[in-house]
DNA sequence: CGAGTCCTGTGT
DNA sequence: ACACAGGACTCG
C-alpha cells in the first residue's frame, strides 16, 4: 500500500507526537511483525528516547538514543500497515509502543506483511537502496536511467534504482511523461528521460500535498484518509477512457504487478 | 526475467 | 471458487 507520499504523510503527522518522547513499553501481538527476536526487541526499545522520525524511501526511521547510545527502529508498512496514534487495540493490532506521556502508537496491519526492526545502524539492505526521487538531480537521473536495460515499469519499482516509488506512482509518472511502461530504459532519449524526471517529481509533490492516496486501507497517523485518489489519472482505470485522449486504458501484468497505461498517449 | 511466498479481505 | 490488492524477498 503505502508508497513515498503515504509514508511521508505518516511521518509528518507522527513526528510531532513522538519526537522527544521516551518509549515506555513496546509489544508485539503478532511476533513475526518483528524482524528479529520480539522479546529482545521489546527490551531494546524500552527507555529509548525518540530523537527524530525520518523517512527513507518507503521506510520510517525512528532515531533512538538511550544512555548515549544511538540506534534505530526501522518500520515498513508494506501493503496494509498503519501507525495510528492512540488507535484502539483490536483484531488487526500487530504491535504497539506506549510513550512516557501516555500516548500509544498502534500498528494495525491486516495482512501482517509490515515489519518493525530494531538495529544499531542502517541495515545493509537499506543502505543499498537508490536515491530519493525528490532529491536526485535531473542530469543524474537521466544518466542513471539511460544506463539500464530494464523495462521502465520494472525499473521504477526497483528500490535500488530509486527509493520510494510503488505501483500507483510508477504508473502515474509514466502516464504523465507519456512513456510506455514496457519501453527499455536505455532506449529512452534524453528529452523523454527529463520528462520522466519532472513527472516523478510532480506526481510525488502533489500526492504529498494531498496526504497520499487511500484506495482502501491507508490512513495517516491520525486515522485520516489521503485525498490523492481524486487526482489519479491512470492507476486502476483499466477499461475506462483515457483522461487525455479518450482511448480505452489498458491494464496488464508487468513484473507481476498490474500496470495501467493509455495505448494512444504512451506509445512503445 | 518469472514464479512462489508471506497474509487477509473484498469483489465478481 | 477465484482473482486481486498499495511490497519485498527468495528461488530457479
Amino acid at each position: 500500500m503505502p508508497e513515498l507520499p503515504e509514508v511521508e504523510t505518516v511521518r509528518r503527522t507522527l513526528a510531532p507526537v513522538v519526537e522527544g518522547r521516551i518509549v515506555a513499553e513496546a509489544s508485539f501481538a503478532w511476533p513475526r511483525t518483528c524482524a528479529g527476536d520480539p522479546r529482545a526487541t521489546e527490551e531494546a526499545l524500552r527507555g529509548q528516547r525518540i530523537e527524530r522520525l525520518e523517512r527513507y524511501g518507503k521506510y520510517l526511521l525512528f532515531r533512538l538514543r538511550r544512555r548515549g547510545r544511538e540506534s534505530l527502529l526501522v518500520v515498513h508498512l508494506r501493503m496494509t500497515g498503519n501507525l495510528i496514534v492512540n488507535g484502539a487495540p483490536g483484531e488487526f493490532t500487530r504491535a504497539s509502543m506506549s510513550l512516557d506521556d501516555g500516548t500509544a502508537v498502534v500498528f494495525q496491519d491486516v495482512r501482517k506483511f509490515g515489519r518493525w526492526q530494531w538495529s544499531e545502524r542502517l541495515p545493509a539492505r537499506l543502505a543499498a537502496l537508490g536515491p530519493e526521487p525528490l532529491e536526485i538531480g535531473r542530469d543524474e537521473f537521466v544518466a542513471r536511467l539511460r544506463s539500464r536495460r530494464a523495462r521502465l515499469k520494472a525499473l521504477l519499482l526497483d528500490q535500488e534504482f530509486l527509493r520510494g516509488l510503488g505501483n500507483i506512482y510508477a504508473d502515474e509518472a509514466l502516464f504523465r511523461a507519456r512513456l510506455h511502461p514496457l519501453r527499455t530504459a536505455m532506449g529512452v532519449g534524453p528529452r523523454k528521460a527529463r520528462d520522466l524526471h519532472a513527472a516523478i517529481r510532480a506526481v510525488l509533490r502533489h500526492a504529498i500535498e494531498a496526504g497520499g492516496t487511500s484506495i482502501r486501507d491507508y490512513r495517516d497517523s491520525r486515522g485520516a484518509q489521503g485525498d490523492f485518489l481524486r487526482q489519479i489519472r491512470i492507476y486502476g482505470r483499466g477499461g475506462e477512457p483515457c483522461v487525455t485522449c479518450g482511448a480505452r486504458v489498458r491494464r496488464e501484468l508487468v513484473a507481476q504487478r498490474s500496470t495501467h497505461y493509455c495505448p494512444r498517449c504512451q506509445r512503445q
